[in-house]
DNA sequence: TTCTAAATGAAAAACTTTTTCAATACGGAA
DNA sequence: TTCCGTATTGAAAAAGTTTTTCATTTAGAA
């Protein structure tokens, strides 16, 4: 068990719950985990740590986590949302629109842009949530080389 | 039919869909929303336009004008999303966290915070979503009344 | 009015989430 | 280390949501 879940662990004994197999197999893979998950996404990957881990267990497990804000529901463009572990504090998150590989952005600057908001609606503004879709470094690379074959095969076709 | 409700249905007729009593119906009912509605709300309320009208066709013409662009899915903080009509352009909500009163932003000013996120992360952006919570104006005062009719009654138990 | 393809609602199927309950296992107390 | 109370578990059932299928209806062009 590394360090980061270490502290995750602790944070659950620190509420009053108890560390079980199956809760450090969630732990483990959501840790693991490239991209956000669904509960039946997360049970397949955690029952490699955990072959007889339940899915009802994965929902409970999940409801405990956001409520201590260890894990956060990252909404994706198509669809609904999916779970990632989460950083302490405000954060953002980029989605990668090909693989759904997704990258945390500590700390936002939308402080003025808020204001504003406040002052046109006539709203208190308690909290926001931002999503970012793009494209990762690797699906870049890979759409490129996507183009450049459909190309050549356009030429030999001629 | 108002201005607004001859303009939807002309963009479903101009894409070669049929304007039926169902979807004249969902159309209405979406048009007086004041929040985000889930399919099954949508039909309660589009019901009170044609009474026979099936949740299917909700899921269907949902579809329909999600892709046209008539109608965004907006992702609430709590749960997943509801459906409202969506103004053309790059928009984004503020929600009310008490009554779900919705209010749509038009524009917005994320230019520079999404070019350093591109820059820190190495994805090129592609967009973004933004979603903000907050007290509607009638929110806040029922709120404070009732902090206040609490404090007489904790001084009457006194 | 006639005709045809698009659209519809009912029913069934597929999927997801929550509830219930008896068995299990974590972790504090001895 | 063993023992014990209770939080936690998985299976099964129930509840809820979304999609598929199909016979019937309807919009709207001709
Ligand atoms: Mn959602
Ligand atoms: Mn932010
Ligand atoms: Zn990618
Ligand atoms: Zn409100």
């Amino acid at each position: 068990m590394n360090a980061n879940m270490e502290t995750l662990a602790a944070q659950l004994r620190a509420h009053g719950h108890k560390l079980t197999r199956p809760r450090r197999a969630i732990l483990q893979a959501l840790a693991e985990a490239a991209k956000p998950l669904s509960p039946a996404e997360l049970q397949t990957r955690a029952r490699v740590f955990d072959a007889e881990l339940g899915l009802v267990t994965v929902y409970r497990t999940l409801e405990i986590m956001e409520e201590l804000g260890l894990v956060r529901p990252v909404h994706l463009a198509d669809g609904c949302h999916g779970y990632a572990l989460a950083t302490p504090g405000h954060t953002h998150h980029v989605v990668c629109q090909r693989c759904h590989a997704v990258v945390e952005i500590v700390g936002c600057d939308l402080g003025v842009f808020l204001e504003h908001v406040a002052a046109r609606t006539g709203y208190t503004i308690t909290g926001h949530w931002l999503e970012i879709a793009g494209l990762c470094a690797d699906c870049q690379r890979a759409l490129q080389e996507e183009a450049y074959t459909r190309e050549e095969n356009d030429h030999a076709a001629e």
